[in-house]
DNA sequence: ACTGAAAATAAATCGCA
DNA sequence: TGCGATTTATTTTCAGT
């Protein structure tokens, strides 16, 4: 399937609006109703369009602090490289996880209400999964940007 | 405002299902359409609803490149700081970027489309912003875990 | 593939408990 | 604050080009 300039810029409405009007997204990109809604349901069913999304104020409902845990594993070995992606898929505070080139092998960002609470995700949840080397925290002071789509 | 059970499971089914119709969500939370829906207009006024938006592809649209990329800049003048963060606002690559405390003053998450696209990234937008003392950039494999709210 | 109108659903409003 | 009915708008479907 390849994309043209219309299913670009309903992409972009999209994302930028997601309880938009089938109407006025059809109205925005030069389209009538049918056309626009059959072309929404394909780029949803392709898996372009992989959901739609409230965004929460996740500072005030979740935490303030901000972290970004840098985790490297004793052993790069397959078992223990699964064991752990699926045990800090059940962590709660762990926002975002990557598995990574260079000297960490995780990089995590974990919100969380305060430093105490911090503390106590190092000590009774991340420390306790099996093969960890080493932790490094860095703590964010604020957010200068954040994206929600990549630009097209 | 102190929010309610019924905030919370308004905010948890809008976090996953952003274009849920309000009939179907006042059903969830156990109430009717009328206060649903006061309710749901009370949390978007007051901030704790940011916005609706469709997740898009990020691979697939933008790039399947993802670069976290420390930046450290010469001085700490609020100047300096200032200016690279009006820079970066502008780079469509740039999907996130903190201000964080230890070593990098800055993180960034970069999306593009490959190695190629990354090095004139860096030539040609990253390293041309004034003030910058050292750059380190750091490549994801896979991303383990991604989540569009937090856990309420 | 797109259009336009009709039929079916859903959302917003309002008076009332 | 919450409910239920009414009005208004939107979404979906379908015959036609």
């Amino acid at each position: 399937m390849k994309l043209d300039k219309i299913d670009i810029k309903i992409l972009n409405h999209l994302a930028s609006d997601g309880r938009i009007g089938w109407r006025e997204l059809a109205d925005k990109v030069g389209l009538t109703l049918t056309p626009t809604l059959r072309r929404v349901r394909l780029l949803e069913e392709r898996g372009y369009i992989q959901g739609y999304f409230a965004r929460l104020d996740e500072a005030r409902l979740a935490g303030e602090l901000v972290v970004f845990v840098s985790v490297s594993m004793d052993k790069q070995e397959q078992e223990v490289l699964v064991n752990f992606e699926q045990r800090i898929a059940q962590v709660p505070e762990v926002m975002s996880c990557f598995l990574m080139t260079g000297d960490a092998d995780y990089l995590l960002r974990v919100v969380v209400k305060d430093l105490h609470t911090y503390q106590s995700f190092l000590a009774n949840t991340l420390t306790r999964i099996p093969g960890i080397a080493h932790i490094k925290s860095s703590f964010a002071l604020k957010s200068v940007l954040s994206r929600t789509a990549p630009p097209l």
